[in-house]
Order: structure tokens, then sequence, then C-alpha cells
DNA sequence: CAAATGTCAGACTAACTGACATTC
DNA sequence: CGAATGTCAGTTGGTCTGACATTT
């Protein structure tokens, strides 16, 4: 496992294998992610976007954590790479509505595939009775860590 | 839970999962040790002197998964802390053994209570069964993911 | 020499905070 | 008015790559 031989035993560290396992599924994400051009907050706003058309920027904040500002720039770059509408004006209030265009369902279309390789990894080696326990883990840690 | 009442059932998508899961582990994980003046890495880099005293520079960096440089800087802001110490010159070669300093060893005990605060909010509201499947299933992850 | 190490320097990225105008 | 929104601007923090000297 490492270079040098160590073969610590920090599998008994709960803690450690919290972090070991936020970081090797970020890495992972990431890895796959960046060949597409896109990082793991790209990905969270064209699925979001999917989801619920029309969102707005604030909005698409809150859903992916990061202030206005951030998505702010964000969706400026998605914009420009035509993954993205927004009217020059608002139809109502100060509110532009966030469309994805064809060319973003496809884009999102491909970035799920690479994220479901990296799901797919995951689960590999695993029997079908363990991938369920493990997808129903990740959602009650979700549910419990979001209070 | 979202501020806009959305309750969209992105749970339904599975690679969504897997980024929540990512990104709330994560963002809980630096929640508790922003406080305490620390990021993952320099728990990481704590965790790892603990159990191999007189760790290189180098080494340390494998070990979490940075350049060398990255730890360098890493190591630099943990010395000047005080919580790690290296001789001023090498015994041998040029590597210079880092070492935890007693206040290093008391800082590492303070962040992994924290860290296991997350643990335990994780693992809230889950059964026993539960609780030892999902902790089956975060180390089969990262097994799974390093290769 | 080739490989590994420590370290300085510069660059980049993705987020942040601050500030302001606009709209309901 | 007060709250939310969009956006411009500047800043920070963590990491990276490049380069060089040192040592086995």
């Amino acid at each position: 496992m490492s270079q040098d031989g160590s073969g610590i035993d920090l599998e008994t560290s709960l803690g450690y294998v919290l972090k070991e396992a936020s970081s090797a599924l970020r890495t992972a994400m990431e890895a796959v992610l960046r060949p597409l051009g896109m990082t793991i907050t790209h990905y969270s706003c064209l699925e979001l976007l999917a989801q619920r058309p029309g969102m707005s920027n604030s909005a698409l904040a809150r859903g992916t954590f990061v202030t206005r500002q951030s998505m702010n720039v964000l969706l400026q770059t998605l914009e420009r790479d035509g993954y993205v509408t927004r009217p020059t004006e608002a139809p109502v209030g100060k509110v532009l509505p966030v469309q994805l265009t064809s060319r973003g369902r496809r884009q999102l279309e491909t970035v799920s595939t690479a994220v479901r390789s990296v799901e797919e990894r995951m689960l590999r080696g695993m029997s079908p009775d363990e991938q369920k326990s493990t997808l129903k883990a990740l959602r009650g840690m979700v549910a419990a860590l979001r209070d």
C-alpha cells in the first residue's frame, strides 16, 4: 500500500477512516471530472438545474453550499461554455432564471457517466448485499450530517 | 432542508449521493477543525506522525497524497506552531526526521476528539448493526478506490 | 551518474469577504 | 424601510509545477 513498507493499522482509527473515505471519494471524482473540464461544484450545479430548471443564482448557491458570489463566477463560466443560459433582463425582480442548454444536458449526461464509473469502482468486489448496505450507509451519512 | 422549500429527490441519483456524501463529510470535518486552526491535511499529518514518529517530509507527503513541496509548507507551519520538531541538521543524508512535540500530541488528542464528534453525528440515529455496516462500507470504499 | 530529498520561488484555482445598486 | 438578489472587486489559502543544491 505505501511505498516505504508501512502497513500502518490506521484502519483501527475510526476518525481516520472517515478522512480517508472523504478524500478518496473526492479525489476519485475530481480525477474523472477534470478531463471533462469540470469540478465537483460544476457537476452539482448542472445536476440541480436538470432537476429544477429555472433556479436562480442564489438558490443554486444555497443548494451547493457556496456563496452566491462564487456561484455567480461559476455560472459565468458555464454560460461562456454554452452549458446554461440566462436572460439578459430579469422577467421579474432581479432574479435571472438559469436554464440548461441542450449542450448542457449532453454534458451532464457525459459527466454523470464518469461519476457512475467511480461508483462502480467503489462497489466492485462487493457482494450485492454489501453494495446495498454501502449505498444505504451513504444516504444515512448525508442525512445525518445535514442538520 | 432547503430554504426555498425544494425537497428535491436527488437521492434517486446514485452519483449524486456519492458527491453529497463526500462533501458532507469533508465540510463537517473542516467545520470542526477550523476553530482549532487546522485543516484535514494537518490532521492527517499529525496522525501519521503519531503512528510512525520520525517520518521524513517526503514520506509524509506520500502518505497524505500531496507533493513534497506542499508538505514542506505544511510542516513549516506545524513547526512554527510548536506541534512538530525537526533537527537543524540531517543525522544521515538529507532526511530530516519529524517528531511530534508533547504540544503536538496534545493537539492531536483534541483534534481527534473533534473528528470523533463528526463520526458520532454521522452514526447517530443508526442501529448498532447499521453503524457496523456503515463503517465496514467506508473501509471497503477506501480500499476499492485506492488502486 | 541516477534517484531521492529538502527547499525556494512563482503560479494557479476555487473559494472567500466586502461593497454597491436594484427590486419587491 | 428591510431583505433578498446580482455582480464587481480584491484577497486568501492550499496546492501545484519549476528549479536547484545536496546526498547516497
